[in-house]
DNA sequence: AGCATTATTTGATTCATATCAATGTTTTGA
DNA sequence: TCAAAACATTGATATGAATCAAATAATGCT
């Protein structure tokens, strides 16, 4: 159960076994069936999820109700709703299952206590907000320079595994586009790419 | 020369005067005219920069060279191309002074070696990368969920100075849209607004 | 001060992508 | 296992914002 939440830890930070097991020690094991909500619209986050098994995702909803996903985690990945865990202000976005999926929750508060009292999580926790941060630099960069086909085959480049697992729908919100778009931009490509008879 | 820095750093970490004037002696005065590139595109980022009067953006060029800013610092406020500056990878965004201005600049060498060295530093570079994601995720869910008139809206309610200060040409890019579309924006929001005499 | 560059405004047109609609396909759960 | 719901595809149309264009207005430079 701890396994791959130990190998993702020691392949972070510098950690002894009896440190790992102490840090894994704050972690509650979890199963959530497709579509479980973990966090609703205007909730406080108050939990930081490791993905051992399945597939979650952050989202949220514009004024028409369009979906749009901000973040998918899959197995070895850790998720939650960031902005709202560090600011402790009600979520705009919402967590929610992809597929039956075993997760390892942390609450807020282990979270932080370890931040405080162990440097090594400490340390874990600055190299985590370093990645987010690229992570959300890269999205914003490619929203505003990228168009929608060229933010597919971006998307084919770094994450191939997402367009193969990930239905459409959730593919084309992840994107920023319609499903509509999204389907368009995908037979254009297969009638032109490089496997293409013509 | 010194004050307003000391002043940003001890309302963000507890701090005594004399752990202060140790960071404080690792910045270095530089002045630069309207503008001067503090960095090009494709260099890695080496530097960190404190506004001490003026002002200084961040902004990357599509492929069409069309530019778009990221982020925008007046008097009192930091701004690097921070992703670079983690990663140590060439930025894509460049630094332009856009006012004459007075910095304070530490080396990344320098950074992070008081992150390493000094705890109080090391929990400001923490808040820092905190603040740094909150704002780059409130950027994403303005330019996902709301529409160039609405994304202006907001603007005016957080940082109306921006508005008083900045060329339409410059808040055009750090909205996303064109010159004309905000000269068009704001023409219509004076006609129907709180102020219009019909 | 006076000329040249740069920014702003307004109008006409275009374009990428959304929306609407209809049909077919897959998934799901009782 | 089958009906209902959710999803995917394709076509027709609509739309927000970009682009193109031309005419001021403002700013900067020597």
């Amino acid at each position: 159960m701890y396994e791959l939440l130990k190998r993702y830890l020691g392949l972070n930070i510098p950690v002894d076994e009896k440190k790992l097991n102490e840090i894994a020690g704050y972690f509650k094991p979890l199963t959530a069936n497709k579509n479980a909500i973990l966090l609703s619209h205007g909730e406080v986050c108050n939990n930081f999820y490791f993905v051992n098994k399945g597939c979650v995702r952050t989202y949220y909803l514009t004024e028409q109700g369009t979906e749009k996903t901000r973040y998918i985690a899959m197995e070895g990945i850790v998720i939650t709703s960031l902005s709202s865990f560090i600011s402790q202000q009600p979520s705009f976005e919402l967590i929610e299952v992809l597929e039956s999926t075993e997760l390892l929750a942390i609450s807020r508060n282990s979270f932080f206590r370890m931040v405080e009292n162990i440097p090594e999580w400490e340390q874990f926790y600055r190299k985590l907000l370093e990645y987010a941060y690229l992570f959300q630099n890269k999205k914003i960069e490619q929203l505003v320079t990228l168009t929608a086909g060229e933010r597919y085959a971006a998307l084919m480049m770094e994450n191939p595994h997402f367009v193969l697992r990930l239905s459409n729908k959730i593919l084309a919100s992840y994107l920023d586009l319609t499903p509509e778009t999204l389907s368009r931009i995908k037979s254009a490509g297969l009638k032109g790419g490089v496997n293409s008879l013509n």
